[in-house]
DNA sequence: GCCTTTCTTTGATCGCGGTCAAATCGCGCA
DNA sequence: TGCGCGATTTGACCGCGATCAAAGAAAGGC
């Protein structure tokens, strides 16, 4: 039994993100003065927590759902720079605007903190700052290697790409169905090509037998050694 | 007159990228400390430092030159991920292997850490750790950026985009000529083209006179609105 | 259930940028 | 100054992926 003064917040006790988000990485007493920051905000898909070019005085840790980061040209030509899941921070401490946009692709909730009030936080709490470095690091990296992917790969190693990531993620084993949460616009953006290239690539990929498609949502993969030949 | 116990490291007193770099965002007995652990490579242009999907062991701060970060695929096509300047930062703390390669384009000095120690010390310098934060983000939004060029833009816009900050990095007025520290493959390999399509794009550019190509290895921009028009 | 709306698929065509090839430039060096 | 080699430019051509257009399939509303 913890004492009152260990106690763990009730919203956090039970709360399945913690294994693998920041606010895991901390003590009992910082996770309670994280927590007396914090809010609880529900999103719809569809509705965008922080806007690009804008400035942004809140930060956050995704909890359910779905969340992409874009940007955009003014002609409306869009990007998705990467995606975010449950555990995954977002937001931008010690910058006042925002680089991208964030907007919810399924229903999500997030816990949001006040910036400023975040920064202080982590500066008293080493351990705060050393595991959002260390996610820093990570997403860095993940970004980067996508920039391999936009720069250099053809249209089907790109879907193949997001295919091969999407079962691995999911632990699925060949043959039984992996979810897609995106749609074929979302993996358009996502890859950087037309929603009609990436239509045509998957049908190819399940005309000759390397991928299924039970449903528009889904996808199986029949044979995942020749799906990772066509990754590249 | 500072005293013995505050005096600045020698090598640090009098270097210029203090005022850009990590190492001056720290009180002068940390700087001392950080100073004890350092080593100054000296690297030449073509060589790499670090290699991709190997374990590095060092961490460092440029402080002469220009490196570029880079990830290939297997059958040798090669993307330029991003490009450290003097006051950059490279390397992977709290991590084994790198996710790329790190190679002088330019001759170049770096001060370099043991990873390791410096992961000790910056768990003990709170101020180390989150200058390295601020400056990890700033690296993420600018690999950020450049997805969206590389997923989005157009050749011509690319090689615009390109022109536009190398002249807005240098503050050259119009006219001036800038410097280009890039050769046209290694500017295709930052902009996800070939060598003949940034060729053919930066001669299409000075024919229209929007720029000008006095040598290979400078430009000037003749027409910075025209030129901030064509980056999209 | 049926209708509307939106998303997805498929087809036809076009143009950008890659590929292959050759000429030319520019720089180091004898 | 002339030579040689790598880097750059230029040309010809082609294929990939974008664009335009239309049909088909799901999803939501009444």
């Amino acid at each position: 039994m913890a004492s009152a003064a260990e106690a763990m917040p009730d919203r956090c006790a039970d709360c399945e993100i913690r294994r693998v988000a920041l606010c895991g990485q901390i003590d009992v007493s910082a996770l309670r003065r994280l927590n007396t920051l914090s809010h609880t905000e529900r999103l719809r898909a569809g509705s965008t927590l922080l806007w690009e070019s804008e400035s942004a005085d809140v930060v956050g840790i995704v909890r359910t759902g779905l969340l992409k980061l874009t940007a955009s040209l003014e002609d409306g030509r869009e990007q998705t720079l990467g995606l975010a899941f449950p555990g995954d921070f977002i937001g931008r401490p010690f910058a006042a605007d925002m680089e991208h946009s964030v907007t919810a692709i399924a229903d999500s909730t997030i816990c949001t903190f006040s910036r400023t009030r975040f920064e202080a936080l982590a500066g008293e709490v080493p351990d705060l700052q050393q595991a959002l470095l260390v996610r820093t690091f990570k997403d860095l990296d993940r970004a980067r290697r996508w920039m391999l992917l936009l720069g250099r790969k053809s249209a089907g190693e790109r879907v193949a790409s997001l295919l091969l990531e999407t079962a691995e993620a999911n632990g699925a084993d060949p043959g039984e169905p992996v979810p897609l949460p995106l749609s074929r616009q979302q993996i358009a953006d996502v890859l950087g090509l037309t929603i009609e290239t990436v239509s045509r690539k998957m049908h190819l990929f399940a005309r000759s037998g390397v991928i299924a498609l039970p449903s528009l949502r889904s996808f199986t993969v029949e044979r995942p050694g020749e799906l990772a030949r066509l990754a590249a």
